[in-house]
DNA sequence: GAGCCGTGGTG
DNA sequence: TCACCAAGGCT
């Protein structure tokens, strides 16, 4: 955004990295010695395990991914067997057969190293929009906009007036770019504080507004904090879904027969058998389990 | 592009 | 208590 008398009062970069350097927590992926020790692998393991899993439980299982597999060629000798069980509770466990599969592609057509090109990146399985600029960004310093649902939300309120971020659209990228500093480790900081100010400060549900930096320009605050129109979309009702299903299958595989176990040994008492069935079927459909000759296993 | 995909903490 | 929420991505 161009300084210009009119909207200098507005701008947030300043501020916002002014406090995030005094109140950003201690995470792991923020250590110099992370880095040094796993690089961009690192940044990229710790991203994926952070899609939709709170940095609470990711930090005891990404240390613990890392010790076993330090390089993309170390997690490329693995088999998906060790994967899915090395992934454990963090939910989502697509994710882990994704990872492996990202690092195999590293190994095979960037000579296993993490790309640095965001067009590159994004051709990796399980890297979209908000990963493949994380990881441009917080490993190579790069200078991008990295949009994920804070830094929606924190624009949304700040710049826009909305107690709600409207439907992700391509407009979110460059509502964060014109927010950012012109040079490239200041708009890399800048990011990373936008995303902590919206995890810590402007929650979701009861924003701790006299703590915030920006309360002086923010647009929905200014506005009176309005509960406007909301457009996100419901989660599904976990209770008595397929993927309660789905989960508690693979909890059997990963944690009691990780080597396979007689179809009708396997969860004999679900209450909607058919729906279990559904759940096997569309495991071994996401390459998540083998099932065959009457038995089900984790993926060799 | 709407629906789907886990798991557990929390107000 | 229970609906909401969490550093998304794929089909």
């Amino acid at each position: 955004m161009p300084e210009t008398p009119e909207n200098r009062d507005r701008e947030i970069a300043a501020p916002v990295i002014d406090w995030y350097r005094s109140a950003a927590r201690d995470l792991p992926w923020r250590r110099p010695e992370f880095h040094e020790r796993f690089g961009a692998w690192g940044v990229l393991v710790s991203e994926f395990m952070l899609q939709q899993t709170p940095v609470a439980r990711v930090i005891p299982r990404l240390d613990a991914w890392l010790e076993r597999w330090p390089s993309p060629a170390d997690m490329a000798t693995a088999s998906p067997a060790e994967v899915v069980q090395q992934w454990a509770n963090l939910g989502y466990p697509r994710r882990a057969l994704w990872l492996h599969r990202a690092a195999t592609e590293v190994v095979r057509e960037h000579d296993g190293t993490v790309p640095r090109d965001v067009p590159a990146l994004l051709a990796l399985t399980g890297i979209g929009d908000y990963t493949a600029r994380a990881v441009a960004v917080f490993s190579y310093g790069d200078r991008h906009p990295v949009v994920d649902t804070n830094t929606r939300r924190v624009l949304a309120r700040a710049v826009d007036g909305s107690a709600h971020p409207g439907p992700p659209s391509r407009r979110d990228l460059a509502l964060m770019e014109a927010q950012m500093p012109v040079d490239d480790s200041a708009a890399a900081v800048f990011n990373a504080a936008v995303m902590e100010l919206g995890a810590t400060v402007c929650t979701a549900r009861a924003p701790f507004c006299e703590e915030c930096p920006i309360a002086d320009r923010c647009a929905w605050l200014a506005a009176g904090s309005p509960a406007t129109v909301d457009t996100r979309r419901k989660q599904a009702a976990y209770e008595g879904s397929d993927r309660q299903a789905r989960g508690a299958v693979l909890r059997v595989l990963r944690e009691i027969a990780p080597a396979g176990i007689a179809l009708e040994d396997l969860l004999p008492d679900w209450p909607d058998p058919l729906q279990r069935d559904r759940a096997i079927d569309s495991l071994v459909a996401d390459g998540l389990a083998e099932a065959g000759n009457g038995e089900i296993a984790l993926p060799r």
